[in-house]
DNA sequence: TATTATTTTTAGGCGGGTCTAAATTCTATT
DNA sequence: AATAGAATTTAGACCCGCCTAAAAATAATA
């Protein structure tokens, strides 16, 4: 088994890969909030581990050890924010805190159960996808809901959780993965966006829409405007 | 908040206190699994932060704070083994080692939430006592399984949870907390016990009657032999 | 290209928790 | 009371993961 440390290290590195290709030392030290000294001599580790590949001064790369073990505790903390939600009604915003600690002490066998009871679902309450067993991970393609023009109908894929009040800003204006949406019209220069949800009007920052994601989808004639 | 370490040592010394009263260095050195100088150390730090009492030689004793603590500890790991077996159906001698790792990351707001939807209870699979959030706790007089002399009908009051081949010995022969019983014979120089569980004859060894604790009942009239 | 700015790495240190080996103190027995 | 045995503590060391400060390598820009 492997220390909560390395299993840190490897989950924020799968995330900085799939967000921006490369991973810097210190946009590992941004992630986890340690100094990049500290980063570096963690790569060295890892690498010594062959969980990583790494080149000085260059980036760091997940060996296919190192992914299986970052998908494993990423499945972890999905399936635990599903369930916490699902099964003790934890708001959508608090979940990943919790998961966080817990996914490091999840057992295998727990983790099956919590699997079935859920039903092996493919999404947690962000929209993220849950990685299988076997470390398969599908995720949808998906836009910002920022790049959106005026007319677009789309349907929320994920939500970021990366920052609480943005899950309970856009909470508050019922976008949650599933959830359709009209984008009515949008302020130039990153102003703020004017969207329809569930027939009602709300305005979101150019900031937030940032973070919400989603698909386009044509509406049958009888909805269109 | 306390480290892991920290939290595992109260909770240690609240149990052996609870068991044998004194609390020696070489019996936190067994039950922690550390080498007594480890236990000599971390008694020196337990000491500096006043959450025990130690006199050099003699045992250590929790001091207020100490006992809080311990409590809060046992609290979690009490409520998250009924929790597990009651939402998730985890086999009664597998929760224990499942909570050793849970309990030290619950927050307060889940630990709320499984207890209310446990229905605020007061006992843990194994019949121990769940510790109220302020601390309070409330043991049940009982006597070993072994002290009972034949004829004499008993319930099953709590199971030590410190063997889960133990707990698997005694569940077989169904003796759960709540379980009635009644003691047929017991052979001389801790010899063999033979009772009388839900009209089926068991027998189990003086080794394993000695970790089941039961209050002695009067049974009616009509269920005498 | 030379210089400055940025990124990354090295060097050295620290606290937490553990260990082994040796010294000390207590206890039990003769 | 002397001494052997057991329990406890001290001394010194290790690994882990982190830190700061300074050096080195790379990238950016005048």
């Amino acid at each position: 088994m492997y220390t909560e440390s390395i299993e840190d290290y490897l989950k924020a590195i799968y995330e900085i890969q799939k967000e921006y290709g490369k991973v810097s030392t210190n946009s590992l030290s941004e992630k986890l909030n340690v100094a990049p000294a500290s980063v570096t001599s963690m790569i060295k580790k890892l690498s010594e581990k062959k969980l990583i590949t790494h080149k000085r001064y260059q980036g760091v790369k997940l060996t296919k050890a190192g992914q299986m073990i970052s998908l494993e505790v990423i499945r972890h903390h999905r399936l635990i924010e599903l369930y916490l939600a699902e099964a003790l009604g934890v708001p959508w915003d608090q979940v990943h805190e919790e998961a966080e600690k817990w996914e490091h002490v999840l057992s295998e066998d727990l983790e099956d159960r919590m699997d079935a009871v859920l039903g092996h679902p493919t999404r947690d309450p962000h929209g993220s996808p849950i990685p299988s067993r076997d470390g398969t991970i599908t995720e949808l393609d998906s836009v910002p809901l920022a790049d959106l023009r005026p007319g677009q109908s789309a349907v929320v894929v994920e939500v970021s959780d990366h920052d609480p009040d943005l899950l309970r800003y856009v909470g508050k204006m019922g976008l949650y993965p599933k959830t359709k949406l009209k984008v009515l019209s949008i302020e130039p220069f990153n102003g703020p966006i004017k969207i329809e949800v569930e027939d009602s009007e709300h305005v979101l920052g150019s900031g937030a829409a940032q973070y919400v994601f989603v698909t386009e989808i044509e509406l049958p004639q009888s909805e269109m405007t």
